[in-house]
DNA sequence: ATCTATTTGTACGTATGTATT
DNA sequence: AAATACATACGTACAAATAGA
């Protein structure tokens, strides 16, 4: 439970809800509250405050945007203190790189380092449920696709794989941003239509690496899922450059 | 200008300020709207959604906290739309790994592939006040520290060094994580007391590193960057991790 | 420098919705 | 089923900030 510098210097002046908000996420740390712990009602919030409701509401909205409570109505109901979610935080942090213009080469750079690290570390580690798991997530993409749908599908698929892997991760840290990854692939490529496998061999290397994949896994080869990833990295790599010169050339071509 | 995939599933209800947060957050989008553009008044937004004053201001404090927005007073004011800032990003963050309780060696598993490849992408790359301002920073710790106080200080400074090349980074995503993982081990040295230097020797090579380091970048020597990175990646772990031991003795003995 | 218009910010009272007992 | 406890939503009134005349 590492402290947060949430805190930033003394940018110009908060609005009372902004004050109001930190004051109450100091009071939970000092307190020690977990998740789950309830904090004050609106009543005696108002009071402790001296605030108006609407202060006090608009303070609690922003602690709920911020994924650190949760509120529930009717009585015993109030606030409560929750865990930010990854789903939450991805979003939050989706939110940053809108902004940023990310290319699929930036995503590309962090995963051929990352996702064979990550791959290296799970080997031997992963119950059989999740491997048949991930198994029946290789069959869902084992014939080549009929149209263009099947194609997203299978794409957005053959990502989700990732995401599998990533929730499995021992370091939080590693597993967070290759499943923040997988969701800016899955955006991009949707978004841009990057879907179409344009090389069919080199799409059926990539699904085979994953099934290859998921024997070293079992077999506790760390070194041999290393290895595997990091072509299967790169034939990705592979892959997504050549559409994106596919579709610059039917820009080019209409 | 990627897509944001924030809308998740079909959590139970949302509420109302949610609704209108996220519909003004699609109308954004949708408008083509950028950093700085202002969008429709309180009174506006109250006609258009056909809520009560309350019910807007606490959507405009949700896109607020998420630092989607800023709002001014007076005439000509209002809600504008605003870039995410890294600071803000890097927050809202914080509070995922808050819950989380990494460890210092989940921080380097990252940073010894990360840190190399961001030296060997920016050699070359940096301007001459840039490489000044490394050379400023070394300067800051130059030569052991006397006291507690002190050893905090330089410590924190020589964390510094790897924000001001993050911040260099052309891979945006590759520059925040970077810059994020400083602002963890700033947290959790200082949390946890882990900034004497437990090896004298160990100390003096990582700075010559940084001083090594500079040079190379200067000269544009990619490899020699990445090499000399990852040597100094080795060393502050295992600094690092003497200094945990370190702790843990002292605990023991006391 | 002062006033004025505009727009957000704060306060409060009341009514409604919702879940627990 | 009814009473209770709590958040949710609404509407109005007024205060504060800021740009422009």
């Amino acid at each position: 439970m590492p402290p947060v510098t949430t805190r930033s210097k003394d940018e110009p002046k908060l609005s009372r809800p902004v004050q109001v908000a930190e004051a109450i996420k100091d009071w939970v740390v000092e307190q020690g509250l977990q998740a789950g712990d309830r904090l004050p009602g609106e009543a005696e919030l108002i009071v402790r405050f001296g605030m108006a409701k609407g202060t006090i509401r608009e303070a609690m909205r922003i602690l709920e945007a911020q994924g650190l409570i949760k509120t529930r109505t009717g009585p015993g109901g109030g606030g409560f203190v929750h865990e930010v979610s990854r789903q939450r935080a991805k979003a939050l942090l989706g939110n940053y790189f809108y902004f940023k213009d990310l290319t699929i080469g930036d995503i590309y750079q962090l995963r051929l380092t990352l996702e064979p690290e990550l791959a290296a570390s799970l080997a031997g580690k992963l119950s059989d449920d999740i491997l048949q798991q991930l198994e029946n997530n290789i069959a869902t993409y084992s014939k080549p696709a009929g149209d263009l749908e099947e194609e997203r599908a299978q794409h957005i698929a053959s990502l989700r794989f990732h995401a599998i892997m990533a929730e499995q991760a021992q370091n939080p840290l590693l597993g967070f941003i290759i499943d923040f990854m997988v969701n800016l692939l899955s955006d991009l490529t949707v978004y841009r239509r990057l879907y179409s496998p344009p090389n069919i061999e080199l799409w059926k290397q990539g699904r085979d690496h994953q099934r290859a994949l998921v024997k070293a896994l079992r077999d506790g080869d760390s070194n041999l899922a290393r290895s595997i990833m990091s072509d299967h990295m790169e034939i990705a790599w592979a892959l997504m450059r050549q559409q994106e010169v596919d579709m610059q050339n039917r820009f080019i071509s209409e």
